[in-house]
DNA sequence: CTAGGGTTAGGC
DNA sequence: GCCTAACCCTAG
């Protein structure tokens, strides 16, 4: 037990940054393996490069909360080395994201459900919804959860994570790879129909099945339906809010990402003119 | 060799 | 008690 956690130093964490700027992400043996940070690197295996960039990605999105500045991942590194970029290396030693300008600052922030990390219980929720006998996997569970709440982009990791921590304290199972609730915490928590052990008059809504079903005047019966419809409605309704609000959430992505695209286009030009500009002045659009 | 899920130690 | 960072394991 001589190295319980080898903490990467700020060194270190420069070196793969910058090692990924130039041989691009997922080259990580290269890096390792590249004179230039190989003195640096040399403790680190080309797998504790990918976790260690693996973190540095999501946390620069996670706790940023403004928008994220994931190093882009060249796609075609190969045949189109592309002349500029080296001009806005984000290498620089000390903050790189730190920087907030004085640009849009209600745009992002769009709380559609529960930004808070209430994680727990939106797993709880997708569990519940799902209800799927042999459990739900992990991809299932996250898509379900997506649909319903803006989540993190590392969400499907904390999602794991997560999922341990509820089978640690029984309210989750581990089937093979799938997750469902357990029993014991299934009954406790949605107390439904089905559990016997209380039987307290239903309310209108959910009794229909369950219940004697000759003995209702029909008129009780009516209004029972019309219940029935109006929460549908309802429900309807708020599905369809809640789509509106999906739809005007991806209008504004798209207006920040045209922005951006102009942005890009706009520093791409002016690098090939051969004009310097610094991060500071990108960060403040000083040029 | 890399990507990604899983595990565990440490910090708040 | 929860979250994150470092570490481990395995499929492709």
């Amino acid at each position: 037990m001589g190295a319980p956690k080898q903490k990467w130093t700020s060194e270190e964490e420069e070196a793969l940054r910058r090692g990924v700027l130039k041989h691009g992400a997922g080259k990580w043996r290269t890096i390792q393996k590249d004179p230039e940070f190989s003195p640096v690197l040399s403790s680190r295996s080309n797998i504790d490069l990918k976790d260690k960039w693996r973190n540095l990605s999501f946390s620069a999105s996670g706790l940023g909360s403004r928008d994220k500045l994931r190093v882009p991942r060249p796609k075609a590194p190969s045949s189109s080395p592309s002349p500029s970029p080296q001009l806005l290396l984000l290498s620089a030693p000390n903050n790189v994201a730190e920087a907030s300008p004085p640009e849009d600052c209600e745009k992002s922030p769009q709380d559609d459900k529960t930004p808070s990390p209430k994680y727990s219980s939106m797993i709880l929720e997708a569990l519940d919804e799902l209800k799927e006998p042999n459990g739900s996997e992990v991809a299932t569970i996250c898509n379900f959860i997506e649909q319903r709440h803006e989540v993190q982009p590392n969400f499907r990791r904390l999602l794991c994570a997560k999922l341990r921590r509820l089978i640690g304290v029984n309210k989750v199972e581990k089937i093979d790879k799938s997750y469902k609730l357990t029993d014991s915490y299934a009954k406790r928590a949605l107390a439904p129909m089905k559990d016997p052990s209380l039987k307290k008059k239903d309310s209108a809504k959910s009794s229909k099945a369950a219940k004697g079903v000759g003995q209702l005047s029909p008129a009780l019966d009516a209004a029972e339906a019309a219940a029935m419809k109006v929460a549908d409605a309802e429900a309807k309704s708020h599905l369809a809010n809640e789509h509106m609000m999906e739809v005007e959430r991806i209008g504004k992505m798209a207006e920040e990402t045209e922005s951006l695209l102009e942005l890009a286009s706009e520093l791409y030009e002016r690098c090939s003119r051969g004009e310097a500009l610094t991060i500071l002045q990108v960060a403040h659009r000083e040029f």
